[in-house]
DNA sequence: GTGAAAGCGCTAACAG
DNA sequence: CTGTTAGCGCTTTCAC
């Protein structure tokens, strides 16, 4: 019943030449005869031959497979960057392997290791934190093994690798100073981690379009959260419930938006008549739910499209220098009026 | 700069033994000195080795990969199930390969023809059409080339590959008859697309409540979808746009579920005023956002893992032979109230 | 244009 | 306990 996969040999045979030809037709690397190459095609089409992918790639010590690593598989964020990165991989040829850390450094670390016996093409990868040594020193071991590395939404401190990401504190600037345009002059940040990389850019951005316009920042407004829906939602409980509470708020990431929705639903806040909103990247879905969230929004899928398209680039080109470059993808500002100075502003 | 890869007779030079006991010690394959078994492991340990993979699956032809093919990798339900899987795969040193086919055939078939050069340890498979012969038969070789094979969520017709499934007709049934227990009598349908069979038993379940009611059911009430949000949206607009409108919606899936709620919020209809609403698979989500969603839920996760886990058993095991086992996990009935018979019937 | 033969890095008998 | 050797399936010189 269970039949053997066929190999080269008898391909060969059933052709009537050697692997060697075969080989050339299947590479289409040197000429063959034209009566040598039909009969070799007879014979893979009549044996249903397909060449094995290990064997070759270990004869050529090369590699068809590219590792990418997310901190969390279950964030739709994630998944339009891997959406992007597939796209890319199969328009190419290559195949995904998708790991992931559960925003876990250990776990990096071990993924990053057993990752090694792989011998991948190239490597695409979230870290967890910026200030990991330990994922540093791996990657940095990858790029001098000739594995290309591509760091993908956060970059590593003091690390000259490869990296794709956005202009978090640009992004974040310009919402925050439109709020402030829009008249509110008391506006919270829910950050994110502060060993995330984007988190603290956006919280630079926060603070300087709040210096900028003069105004002071009080502490209390600004709130540590973990790019997680549930620290978000007690954050913005306790910023909602101070004494004094601001009339805006604005959310590092996605998640942390629903963090906020969820708050301001269990305080009985009405979006737009009790309070303002500001998100960092867009959620599709709260449009079909008439949550018209304004938000900081950058094209997710052509960003992962193009980290995949980096990474290859760097395998393939001239440029097999890991030229430490660092390429910033630009927001776009979506206004859908959550931004808007409340209509109740007592309360 | 740019280093080797170490290999197998490096560490045996360094260790000054053979390469067959530098791999039995990598293997604990048998026995060796204390001795020898020290100097390899320094040697390893100094020269940073980790075997080759690809070699080693090549000599052993065996493989440590599995190949996921889902139809739609932004879809929040594949991303959990792939959650399940990647999960489980690494507690048993499995990498897992994803492949999307974007709810193509065409694809499939191609992504399934690659696939075949990978010579992978199994397949785990969402197909996008339970009728679609040429998988089937791709699959059925894969089977025979003794690559099992686990269908998942949905199966194939006419076809005894092992399977991971839900008790979709059932829970729906639960679901209406709970509805129809409620006071309702007018219930649409968004259904699945026909080609896939959980939309298909969705739709059964659906009948068999209304017929065991001795309730009739209305052409212009069932509505063909395709598990998306768009078409859900068009459909409930006609649907609700009906001069003799239904109190109640079931929704065919979490997409499905999104596309109603957008046509509610469209036409100013509210939940539990002037609409219920009965979903299949739960979102999250919406509880956050004061969506209270009454769904046919089940343990999405959990069912991901038992994918990996059977396949692994089936390559394992005794039970080599695939035995087209059906295993079909329970749901459950979570209500929130959006179930209710609408307090405001006139309109 | 084609075949023989030497690897690619590792495992697994088979002798010692 | 350990080393030698023959593969695993394919690519790639190197002669003819």
């Amino acid at each position: 019943m269970r039949r053997q996969e066929t190999n080269i040999y008898e391909i060969a045979k059933e052709a009537g030449v050697s692997i060697a030809t075969v080989s050339r037709v299947m590479n289409h690397s040197s000429t063959v005869s034209d009566k040598s190459t039909q009969r070799v095609l007879e014979a893979i089409e009549k044996l249903n031959y397909v060449p094995n992918l290990a064997a070759r790639n270990l004869s050529t010590s090369s590699s068809t497979s590219v590792g990418v690593v997310f901190p969390d598989i279950n964030n739709p964020f994630f998944m339009q960057l891997l959406q992007g990165i597939t796209s890319a991989a199969d328009e190419m040829g290559l195949s995904v392997l998708l790991f992931g850390t559960d925003e876990d450094m250990n776990r990096e670390h071990k993924i990053l290791q057993s990752m090694r016996e792989l011998r991948l093409r190239g490597i695409i990868i979230t870290p967890v934190s910026a200030w990991d040594k330990t994922t540093r020193e791996m990657l940095e071991n990858y790029e001098a093994l000739g594995i290309p590395v591509v760091l993908l939404d956060r970059e590593l401190d003091d690390c000259n690798i490869d990296r794709i990401v956005t202009a978090d504190e640009e992004g974040t600037f310009l919402a925050v100073s439109e709020m402030i345009r829009l008249g509110h002059r008391k506006i919270g940040m829910i950050s994110g981690p502060e060993f995330s990389r984007p988190g603290c850019e956006r919280l630079n951005g926060f603070y300087r379009a709040m210096r900028e316009a003069g105004l002071p920042v009080r502490d209390e407004y600004v709130r540590k959260g973990d790019f997680r829906v549930n620290r978000a939602y007690c954050e913005t409980l306790a910023l909602c419930g101070l004494p004094d509470p601001p009339t805006a708020v604005f959310s590092s990431n996605n998640l942390t938006t629903y963090g906020c929705l969820r708050a301001f639903n269990k305080l009985g806040l009405k979006l737009g008549e009790d309070i303002a909103l500001f998100g960092f990247d867009d959620i599709e879905e709260l449009n079909w739910l008439d949550y018209h969230i304004s938000v900081v929004s950058r094209d997710v899928t052509a960003m992962g499209e193009q980290a995949m398209r980096h990474l290859l680039q760097r395998v393939d080109g001239s440029n097999q220098q890991n030229s430490g470059m660092r390429i910033c993808l630009p927001t776009e500002l979506i206004m859908r009026g959550s931004e808007q100075f409340p209509t109740a502003r007592a309360r």
